[in-house]
DNA sequence: CTGATTCGTGCAATATCACGCATAAGCAAG
DNA sequence: CTTGCTTATGCGTGATATTGCACGAATCAG
C-alpha cells in the first residue's frame, strides 16, 4: 500500500463517516498503529483534518470558505440586496465592499445598469462579469483569505486615489456605543478609508449584526445610512427597516 | 519494449487499477526500477499522473470527487492545467494571467500548496479561495469586460513593483514570425509588463492558438517556455508537447 | 486515584529516490 | 562504412522516506 494512497483513503473515509479511529484503521489496513498516527499527524499539519485523542475529526469549520457561510439567512440577505441595488442610480460611482450580502446585491442589479463599481473583493468583481454596461474598478492588494478582500498599503493607496458618490459597507457589528465595527484590524483601516472616499455610506445589516460589537471601530452609527430587516431598536432612529 | 509503448501501458494500467507500484512493474516488465521511475517522472511532468513515494497515483486533483476517476475524459485544457500546476514549486512567487486554461490550472493545484500567486484577474483570485496556504496578491485596475482582467495605468504600476519567479501567461496566438500575440492593445501592454516582472515566462497553449497571430505582439517565441498539446510544428522546437 | 490507552519522540532497518556515469543501440550525414 | 550525435538503459552511490519498535509522558475512564 502506497503511503499517499493510504492518506487519500483516510481522507475519503473521514469524509464519508465523519470520524477516524486509529486503532481500527491500523488493523484494517494491515499496518502498525504508529503509521496511522503518523499519517493523521501529517494530515493535521496540512490542515486537512483535526487530530483528537484516539483518531481524527474533519477540519475545524471555523474558517470554512465563504460559500458555505452564505447559506444562512438567505431571505434576509436577498431582501437587503434588492434594497441596496435599488439605491444605485445610473451614472453613479459606488464603492462596494465584499461579503455575501453584497453578493446578493449584485444578483439583484438590473442587467442594463450603467454605473461605475469600485471594489476590493475579487469575488464581487467576478460576479459583476455579466453586466455589460458597468465599469468595474478593482482595488488590488494582499488577499485576506477569510473575508476574501484585498488589504494592505496598496489597497489603502488605491482607495485614497478615489472619490465615489456612495460606499456600501460591510460590518460585523452595529452597537449604540461602539458604532460600526469589524473583527480585523487591517480590515477596519481599509473600511475607514472607504468611508472617507465616499460622499455617503450605506450599511446593509442582517439582524444578527444589530447590537453586536466587534473589536475594531470603523465609524460612528451617525456616519452611515443603515438599512436592516426585523424590529428596529430604539437606538437606531435613522435606520430604514424592511418588512418581512 | 519501446519506451513509448511502455509508457502507454503504464497509463493503461494506472487507469485500470488506480495506482502503480514501481517495484512490481519493473519485475513484470523485465526492466530495471530506474527505467520505470524515469517513465513515471516524465509522465508526471506531462501532468498525466501524480508521482508518489513508491509509485504513482492518478493525476486527479485532490478536491475533486475521486470516485469518478475512471470514466471522465480529460480535455486538453485540463491536461495543460495539470502540467502548469506541476510547475509551481512551494515557496515560489508566480504571476498568473487570466483565462479559462489558467482556471483549470487552479483546479489542479494541490490543496496544501504554500506559494504566492499574483494575478490581475478577479476570477482567478476568487477561484483561489479554498487554498488556505496560498498568499494571493490582487493587482487592481479598470476591469476589461471581455477577458475579465484589470488593465490600465494602475495595473501597469502594480506589476512594475513586483518581481516574481515565474509568469504563466495567456496569449491568443503563437506565430513563427509574430511571436506571442493578443487581440487588445492595452492587454498587450500589461502582458509585456508581466513578462518583464518575472524571471521565467510559461505559456500554456491549446492547439488552436498554434500558428495564429493577433494584432499586438507581447514577446518573441524564444522568450517563453511553451507547453502545448497535439502535433508540434517544426518552428516550435523548444516547446514541451503533452501526449494525448 | 489508578490502570489502561494513546501519544510523541528517538532510533535503526529497509525501501525508495535522484543523480552521474558508462554502455549500447538507433540514426543521420558524410 | 564510418563518424558523431542522440536516446535509452542499467548500475553505483549517497540522500531521503517510510516503517515498526521501545520508552516515557500525556490523557482518558471509572
Amino acid at each position: 500500500m502506497l503511503t499517499a494512497q493510504r492518506k487519500a483513503l483516510l481522507l475519503d473515509r473521514l469524509h464519508a463517516e465523519g470520524r477516524l479511529v486509529a486503532r481500527g484503521l491500523a488493523e484494517e489496513l494491515g499496518t502498525s498503529e504508529d503509521t496511522i498516527r503518523r499519517d493523521l499527524r501529517e494530515l493535521a499539519a496540512e490542515g486537512l483534518l483535526t487530530r483528537v485523542h484516539g483518531g481524527a475529526l474533519p477540519a475545524s469549520p471555523t474558517h470554512r470558505p465563504m460559500r458555505e457561510r452564505s447559506n444562512m439567512e438567505v431571505s434576509a440577505k436577498q431582501r437587503l440586496g434588492v434594497a441596496g441595488a435599488a439605491l444605485i442610480r445610473p451614472g453613479q460611482t459606488v464603492i462596494l465592499d465584499g461579503g455575501t450580502t453584497h453578493l446578493a446585491l449584485v444578483q439583484a442589479l438590473p442587467a442594463t445598469l450603467a454605473a461605475t463599481i469600485i471594489t476590493h473583493s475579487p469575488t464581487i468583481a467576478a460576479a459583476l462579469e455579466p453586466f455589460a454596461r458597468l465599469e468595474v474598478i478593482v482595488i488590488g492588494g494582499r488577499l485576506m483569505r477569510h473575508s476574501m478582500v484585498a488589504l494592505g498599503a496598496a489597497t489603502q493607496a488605491g482607495f485614497a486615489a478615489i472619490r465615489a458618490d456612495m460606499c456600501i459597507l460591510g460590518v460585523t457589528g452595529l452597537h449604540p456605543e461602539a458604532g460600526l465595527t469589524t473583527g480585523d484590524h487591517e480590515e477596519a483601516l481599509i473600511k475607514r478609508r472607504m468611508v472617507q472616499s465616499a460622499g455617503e455610506t450605506i450599511v446593509l445589516a442582517t439582524p444578527d449584526k444589530i447590537g453586536a460589537a466587534s473589536a475594531f471601530q470603523i465609524a460612528g452609527l451617525e456616519e452611515a445610512r443603515i438599512i436592516t430587516t426585523g424590529e428596529p431598536p430604539d437606538w437606531l432612529p435613522r435606520a430604514q427597516h424592511l418588512r418581512a
